[in-house]
DNA sequence: GCAAGGTC
């Protein structure tokens, strides 16, 4: 038997239907797909199956200094159980093996752990393929002539992983234990992240150093015998043009002159063509920063794009290449969309030029093609608005690079009145070329009169503007991901992941993304202290090594030997400085989670977590001073610059994903509960007079009412309130802010339905006919739109949650919002249903739901 | 529980 090893499933199924002209067959083997056909068997790993990490004996941060790993030994172990152990299952009936993993330094690396695996249950031979597309072609060749595993390259990611570990361990470690932050809120740096870090807070230093400067501009409009336009005052700076005066006195002078005058003459009038290339195929990174364009967080896009890959509509969206490959036929694959709705005449449009050739960018690799569609177009409904908005932008992008240059005719017209001079610039697209198979890009146009030298216009409206330089922008997300690959710090799969780690770490805020108190000081601190850690340089020179061992000149334990000695002399510099550190991570860390001053005892006020792990704000003359206030239970709390004008305590905004909101003060929330008294709208449904005997409980376990800190203690009721105690239910305001129904009863009776947090409630005259409550209505003063007719609150709730079961099955991987419907109306309305049922009973009901697509999500609930 | 790199 001879066994083929690809890097994930997908390339498996892809390379075993090459090979077998389709006649491979996929057997389940420790959940695994094992491709069959002849003789051959092919399985997919998932990227790396084995890791590396220190001996058990080093687990306990307390017990091990963090000098100490400096010297310890890494070892591998399985990462991916079951995958390895068909593997070795595979490996032990084999006659011999092909790696087929990626064409790239990771992959050589992952072909060389299943290598390692292999050989630990066989000696049969093991060569190794390498193409980088998965095409017919490229793959039959790669087949056809085998290679050797290039161990060199393997050992190269090798001490990339030993370095990195050490390092990001060991300081990592460090740090977390001198500000003595050892739960989840551990203090992270990394060769990666930390320089990433660094750029952010650099960024953030200019913007506080940033002195703004006074300039002044001065307009004036032109008018023709039948066209008018804006022209600017400009002179001549030392040779340039410039249009900022940073005098005021002249800035003035030149004002009056040219107030004083209603009339100008043209003195040049220039028409240039302007050719505006097409764009370059996507790699990860333009593809990020498109998507960013249209809304999409990195993460966001990168996990749209991977549904899309696996779908089979695009190809795969890690790759730094922006060539497509000679194989890539644009005429072929523009064929596909002839008959489109969407894309059918664009395509046919596309298809009539004389000759179709695709733009190329700089980096050509060997990882993976640019990502373009595959030519394999999603049925209508099959994708939810996100996938689609992505789909689009990836086949009007590979349109883009296929199709002609845009033209443009620059104007620029100059006119001179009092001997000063001002211009105006226009653009008017001559041809419009690729922008009408992408209108992402701007192709607006500015048009300025055709007015001609000699011409005599009339001035008027001549304005001076005072203006002010600006501080430098903070960079956004995909601005990001751009420097980061500039200097090589992170790769195409791992960029985006970076970022939301840092925010994950409490490092930054907000989108653009800025820095908290706490990365400040991580950075200074690895600035004075270990500023390897923290520079690109770093990398750089990993880069270096690298290469250096996978061309032979250096070995792998040269490199790590090398790298573990400077970390020792980090951390004899660290030694004395332990306490310092610590003490200026933690200062910094409590002015992240600072509000202002205790109304009781004068400290101050910062938000803290409860053993239960629910967040509250608490006094830090704590135990003397026993002051708190509530917070929402939805979302992490995070301590906004602006303050309250009556407490003086800063706002605070909770970060739940699309649930964000801003809590504001709250002392004052707090107190608006204190004041607003509870609206009876209508009898328990519980306790209440005429309650049903059997239980109909509002019981969302994730409901902000239910969990609301302040109204869930006591024991559970149900036994004793299956009876009527004349419980009424009441419009409530929480001390933390949230709003709810509930039985006047509380805590005897903890029956409760959820209130949206934000807008007037209004209870309405008509009454359910079912549970006779009012219908409520919302209205927000700050939008203009119809009030939300919420209606009445049992019905609302049970709605809501019926519509929360069909986002998640929707969550459950691979399941589109289309399937998940038509799941729901077999009764299958929440990912516990699908365990219970048999896959091929629901596969005959169901349209377009296969029995072994049921197995997979079925597998996927179990883990 | 630490990193960064694969992949899902």
């Amino acid at each position: 038997m001879e066994l083929i090893i690809t890097e994930k499933e997908n390339a498996a199924r892809r390379i075993a239907e090459i090979l077998s002209d389709g006649a491979a067959t996929a057997e389940r083997e420790n959940g695994v797909n094992v491709y069959r056909w002849g003789t051959k068997r092919c399985m997919g790993l998932s990227g790396h199956v084995v890791g590396v990490d220190f001996p058990p004996e080093y687990s306990d941060w307390r017990d091990v200094e963090p000098a100490e790993l400096v010297a310890a030994d890494v070892v591998k172990s399985a990462t991916q159980e079951n995958i390895v152990a068909t593997l070795r299952k595979l490996a032990r009936r084999a006659d011999e093996a092909t790696i087929a993993t990626d064409y790239d330094r990771e992959g050589e690396l992952i072909g060389k752990e299943a290598y390692e695996l292999i050989r630990e249950e066989t000696d049969v031979p093991v060569d190794r393929v390498r193409f980088s597309s998965i095409t017919d072609r490229e793959v039959r060749e790669a087949f056809a002539n085998p290679d050797e595993i290039d161990f060199d390259l393997a050992a190269a990611g090798e001490a990339r992983q030993v370095i990195d570990l050490v390092w990001g361990a060991a300081l990592t470690r460090f740090l977390s234990l001198s500000a003595r932050q050892l739960g989840d809120d551990f203090i992270s740096v990394g060769r990666v992240q930390s320089p990433t870090l660094k750029l952010i807070v650099d960024r953030e230093r200019e913007i506080q150093a940033f002195d703004p400067e006074d300039y002044w501009e001065i307009f004036g409009d032109l008018q023709g015998d039948d066209a008018a336009f804006e022209a600017q005052y400009f002179y001549d700076d030392d040779g340039s043009e410039a249009e900022r005066v940073w005098d005021e006195a002249t800035a003035e002078s030149v004002y009056e002159d040219l107030a004083a005058l209603d009339a100008a003459t043209v003195t040049s009038v220039r028409e240039r063509t302007r050719t505006d290339a097409p764009p370059e195929p996507f790699n990860t990174t333009a593809f990020i920063s498109a998507a960013g364009s249209l809304g999409y967080s990195a993460q966001r896009a990168m996990s749209l794009a991977e549904e899309l890959y696996t779908a089979g509509y695009m190809t795969y969206p890690r790759t730094d290449n922006t060539v497509y490959p000679e194989d890539l036929e644009p005429d072929e694959l523009l064929d596909e969309f002839v008959g489109s709705s969407t894309f059918g005449e664009d395509a046919e449009s596309l298809l009539e030029q004389d000759e179709i050739v695709p733009t190329e960018g700089d980096e050509e690799t060997t990882d993976h093609p640019p990502i373009h569609p595959t030519g394999e177009l999603p049925p209508r409904g099959e994708l939810d608005d996100d996938e689609w908005e992505i789909y689009e932008l990836v086949v009007r992008r590979f349109f883009a690079t296929v199709a002609e240059p845009a033209k443009w005719a620059h104007l620029r017209v100059v006119a001179e009145a009092a001997g000063h001079s001002l211009k105006a610039n226009g653009k008017r697209l001559l041809e419009p070329g690729y922008h009408a198979v992408y209108p992402y890009s701007s192709a607006s146009e500015n048009v300025v009169p055709a007015v001609s030298e000699g011409d005599a216009l009339t001035m008027s409206d001549v304005s001076l503007d005072a203006k002010q330089t600006q501080p430098p922008r903070r960079y956004g997300q995909s601005r990001l991901i751009k420097k980061m690959e500039d200097f090589g710090l992170g790769t195409k799969s791992t960029r985006h992941n970076t970022i939301e780690k840092l925010y994950d770490r409490g490092y930054i805020e907000g989108d653009p993304p800025r820095p908290t108190t706490l990365a400040e000081a991580v950075v200074e601190a690895a600035e004075e202290f270990a500023d390897r850690i923290v520079s690109e340089e770093m990398t750089a020179q990993m880069e270096a090594d690298m290469s250096a061992i996978a061309s032979g000149e250096a070995t792998l334990d040269e490199v790590t030997a090398e790298s573990r000695e400077m970390l020792d002399r980090v951390f004899e510099e660290l030694a004395d400085s332990r306490e310092e550190v610590g003490d200026y991570l933690q200062e910094s860390l409590k002015a992240d989670k600072t509000l202002g001053p205790c109304p009781e005892c004068g400290e101050d006020l910062l938000v803290r977590r409860s053993r239960q792990g629910s967040y509250f704000v608490g006094c830090d003359g704590f135990p003397e001073c026993r002051f708190t206030l509530p917070l929402p239970s939805t979302g992490e709390p995070q301590v906004l610059d602006d303050s309250c004008e009556d407490h003086g305590l800063n706002h605070v905004k909770m970060l739940a994903g699309r649930d964000t909101f801003v809590h504001g003060c709250p002392r004052c929330e707090a107190e608006k509960a204190d004041e607003t008294d509870d609206e009876v709208i209508g009898a328990c449904p519980e306790c209440g007079e005429g309650a049903a005997p059997e239980e109909q409980r509002g019981e969302g376990g994730d409901s902000e009412a239910q969990s609301a800190s302040d109204h869930s203690s006591g024991q559970s009721p149900r036994e004793e309130t299956a009876e009527a105690h004349g419980g009424k239910l009441a419009i409530k305001r929480l001390r933390s802010g949230s709003r709810l129904v509930g039985c006047t009863r509380y805590p005897d009776c903890e029956y409760s339905l959820p209130l949206p947090r934000n807008g007037d409630i209004v209870v309405g005259e008509d009454r359910c006919a079912e549970h006779d409550l009012p219908e409520i209505s919302i209205v927000d003063d700050e939008d203009d739109d119809d009030p939300w007719e919420l209606g009445c609150p049992i019905c609302n709730y049970a709605e809501y949650q019926a519509r929360n079961a069909i986002d998640d099955l929707e969550d459950l991987n691979g399941i589109g919002g289309a399937t998940a419907e038509k799941l729901a109306a077999v009764g299958i309305d929440e990912p516990a249903d699908l365990r219970a049922v048999e896959p091929d009973e629901i596969a005959a009901n169901v349209q377009g739901v296969s029995a072994s697509q049921i197995e997979d999500w079925q597998a996927e609930l179990a883990d």
